[in-house]
DNA sequence: GGAGCGAAAGAAAAGGTTTTCTCTGCACGA
DNA sequence: TCGTGCAGAGAAAACCTTTTCTTTCGCTCC
């Protein structure tokens, strides 16, 4: 309906509801003082003409964009994509939209981005990226605008949040107590990893014991590798805690070949909840979920209230993992599982 | 260095420059004319002084705001991250950024996005999806600002883009036929997709008969179960074109067990170039890649020449996929693997 | 009856740029 | 010497809202 080349202005609406502008101001905003009658006499005149107020003119005056920016150097979208979805779900209704700027590893391309971002008025900056204990490549400390990073480290007394990798694997490590399990080894990445050092910690911590520990890459293939050094030895698990999706699925495809039942002779749990993966494994992953989606979401409305003025607390914040079962431990689900649910305060 | 708290104003540069704001903006944007050191001296101060104009205050009088809308409701971006990746790239040196939209398949969280998107004066709007033969929730017919399609369908007279999913399909067959395998079947999705048809389509021509179409679900599942109906036949297929690499994993995975070798026995090609599918199986897959990032940059080409006016032809084209050889197929490499590379015309 | 008050609504400024228009010299030709 | 034309630079309008500041007017209270 709203054809026609001019966009109608506020003038337009103001007119035809036979007030000024500054009346009509008021009353599509609900401030001011006015005659009920006036002010939906306004109202009316504006949905009539389907009047949609002009956000740069507005920006401009009130000094914000309703906008913000989310910067990650996590190309794949693994992790960033469920953020963003978070992000966005709790800023739609409040009208904020969402730059999403991808800077790879790029010190040049961050600049360039930031810059884009900080010229059109951003009202505050989410960053995030693919691990936890790294930094992005661009500096985010004296910016004119609130920060919030969301699972990238942040700088010093900036709103951090992060999964709690202790937590989740807790809950991955109980669980497999809870079904009976003896002997749990731990699968994971490369030691250098923050989260890889608080997985084995929780795990150490579940089974009150050194236990066993093997360090190595992200990769399917290293849970092929993984499991025939566990084969070599004189006892054999009866459960692997492994440190992602992807070496579980390498866990369990290399013991459905040497014969070994999953899960009737060994429970195997992944980390991440990677449905692409978790799904498709035969039979399909328990795994720890990292809520990403609820940590994008409180990321959102954090940088919300900073952008308004309210005072935030600065540190870093873990937010609970949840343990989502599947068909890869065997015994009765639903043990551990609602332990970790987020509780979704808002709405 | 650009510390304190009110940002710098065109003001400030033009009267440290001792100009006036007129002459300071001309200089700043190589328009107007004046002496070559009267424009030097402004950009100077300018850069002395961090001067950064405010996107919105300029965005308001030129009637652009150097903002793209980027629609989609490929939730698990898949497709929609590379062709947002090519996006980006086609447009930040430009200084234009891009706002993402999730919708998923709710036409009420579209409206709301779009009307978000067009408040904020974006020039122009980029509909993108998960599947080349629908159409997003949401109508994009009438609007005040171009839109262009890349990977999902458009309306009549649009700009569209897609992947050309019959010569990906040839150069895959063709790669299958010269390493002289005679016998190639096709295991693919579900006959709805117009992709299937396409690719099936391709297929039957580069072998010149009917064959073995094999159709059903995009999972690995289907792969396993697709090779448990080959190996019942009279005949086994010598090499498999899969519909997308999850199928091709399953079927490779599924060859494995049976013992067959891949690529000895039979060669598989997959379609996609998932890299954390086609990279993690074993081996790792020959696979059509799609070209998405290209596709996204000429996505963002194209919005912005129609963003400046310019005019450009309507209707939809077909981007070349490219084959990359990786060690399921067997044989010498390199064989059509230069046919497909897109040529990417600007800079 | 007039001072004082409060509600309703309008006038105008503000926000930071770009762009058009105007003004001032100065060089040049007649 | 007097136009003419043009280069260089500034004044001011324009972009579209929001917000502050006035104005108007009717009412109450002394």
């Amino acid at each position: 309906m709203s054809a026609g080349g001019g966009r109608v202005r506020i003038y337009d609406v103001a007119s035809r509801a036979g007030v000024s502008v500054a009346t009509a101001s008021k009353a599509l905003n609900d401030t001011g003082r006015m005659t009920e009658e006036t002010r939906q006499r306004v109202k009316a005149a504006a949905t009539e003409l389907g009047f949609r107020p002009n956000a740069m003119a507005r920006g401009l005056i009130q000094k914000r964009s309703f906008t913000i920016g989310l910067l990650t150097n996590d190309t794949y979208g693994r992790f960033t994509l469920p953020v963003m979805a978070g992000i966005s779900e709790a800023l739609v209704d409040q009208g904020v939209s969402v730059f999403l700027c991808g800077i790879e590893d790029d010190p040049a391309l961050g600049r360039v981005h930031l810059d884009a971002m900080l010229d059109k008025q951003v009202d505050g900056i989410i960053a995030s990226g693919k691990r936890i204990d790294r930094r992005l490549p661009v500096d985010l400390s004296n910016l004119p605008v609130p920060v919030v990073y969301a699972f990238t480290e942040g700088h010093e007394g900036s709103v951090t949040l992060v999964s709690d990798d202790f937590q989740g694997s807790t809950e991955a490590v109980e669980h497999l107590i809870a079904l009976g399990r003896k002997r749990i080894a731990h699968v994971t990445g490369p030691e250098t990893f923050a989260s890889v050092k608080e997985r084995a910690r929780a795990y150490r911590a579940g089974i009150g014991a050194e236990g066993v520990v093997l360090y190595g890459a992200w990769s399917e293939h290293w849970g092929h590798e993984a499991v025939a050094q566990l084969w070599q030895r004189r006892e054999t698990p009866d459960a692997i805690f492994c440190g992602n999706d992807q070496i579980a699925r390498g866990v369990v495809d290399a013991l459905r070949e040497r014969g070994v039942k999953v899960p009737a002779d060994v429970s195997v749990v992944g980390f991440d909840n990677w449905e692409i993966v978790a799904g498709q494994t035969r039979p399909p992953l328990t795994s720890v979920d990292m809520n990403l989606t609820a940590l994008g979401r409180e990321a959102g409305r954090l940088v919300l209230e900073l952008a308004e003025g309210k005072p935030v607390e600065p540190g870093v914040r873990k937010l609970p993992c949840q343990l989502v079962i599947r068909e890869s431990c065997g015994g009765n689900a639903a043990v551990t599982e609602r332990r970790g649910g987020l509780v979704t305060a808002a709405d």
